[in-house]
DNA sequence: TATTGGCTTCAAGTTAACTTGAGGAATTAC
DNA sequence: GTAATTCCTCAAGTTAACTTGAAGCCAATA
């Protein structure tokens, strides 16, 4: 009585789908991302190993906390590529990833200072609005001040 | 000599470009998403109000913030047509976005929280695992429990 | 052995928020 | 009046993170 989870020594793709909550097309893709490389058995079917749940639970996780495929990639390019991770690369990365929101998490509260300092102004300049001008936007189209919000010029 | 910015009554998307920071296309953009309803002149061309430029201003501003034209067009359909929005209108909306942003602020240090509490877990269960089992993503495709991110089971 | 059913690849579709380009008309400048 | 801008529409391309579908092998089962 064969394991009808292990086939040709290795996960299937469909046992990993349900183990993980993902897609087989999922897990493809995060293959083709290079998040996970699964082997081949004979017929060229994709057999995973146990720590590819891990892997691509990591992976779930860190969406839901807001990182793209790509930094997800990098992280786990720290890992360990011939042992199982453990618990001290795990945390590794999560505190690594911890930082990264706990700015994210600065900025959202900048912008929310601003946008207080902002309300009932309703008639801001460029040179003046907190909100319209941070740097990280980098706007600067043309020449001169540009006044927006308001009516300060040239009034129709 | 005529006002160059003032072009058969209105402004010319050239100009409103220019005073925003926006390309020309995605201020046409903006239109097809019922942002801005410019009139056009006798030639076809769209000619712009000067509060439409204060419009546009609040859509860069809430999208610096993280608002999607969707939730920035229901905002928007707050203001009063013909009128010219004053900043009684800019405050109400503005309140209503902080508020979303203090709740977007909330769910990052909930998630923060989450986060450390895991540092150094490592072997989590779907049954223990916090980060994994935030009710908002409701990812449960087939049922039982699935245990992820360890090997409790089912060893290979 | 035959038949499901899972797995394979590859191409194309999806949403968001735009940009780019083609082909042509309107406007402004000289 | 003509050239140079600017603008018009419409179609298609872009990135992210996938999904869907077609056409056809591979594998487990009766």
């Amino acid at each position: 009585m064969p394991d009808n989870t292990l086939r040709n020594r290795g996960l299937t793709i469909g046992y990993v789908a349900e183990r993980t909550g993902l897609s087989p097309s999922a897990i493809r893709f995060y293959e083709e991302e290079g998040l996970v490389r699964p082997d081949r058995n004979d017929g060229g079917h994709r057999r995973y190993a146990r720590s590819d749940i891990r892997r691509l639970s990591f992976v779930m996780i860190s969406q839901g906390l807001g990182f793209t495929i790509a930094e997800i990639r990098e992280a786990l390019a720290d890992l360990p590529e011939h042992r199982t991770p453990d618990r001290r690369d795990w945390a590794r990365i999560s505190r690594r990833f911890g930082r990264v929101l706990d700015e994210r998490i600065a900025r959202m509260q900048a912008l929310r200072a601003r946008l207080d300092g902002c309300i009932g102004c309703g008639c801001l300049s460029l040179k003046t609005c907190a909100l319209y001008n941070p740097k990280d936007k980098a706007r600067s189209r043309g020449q001169g001040p540009r006044y927006v919000m308001g009516d300060r010029s040239d009034e129709i």
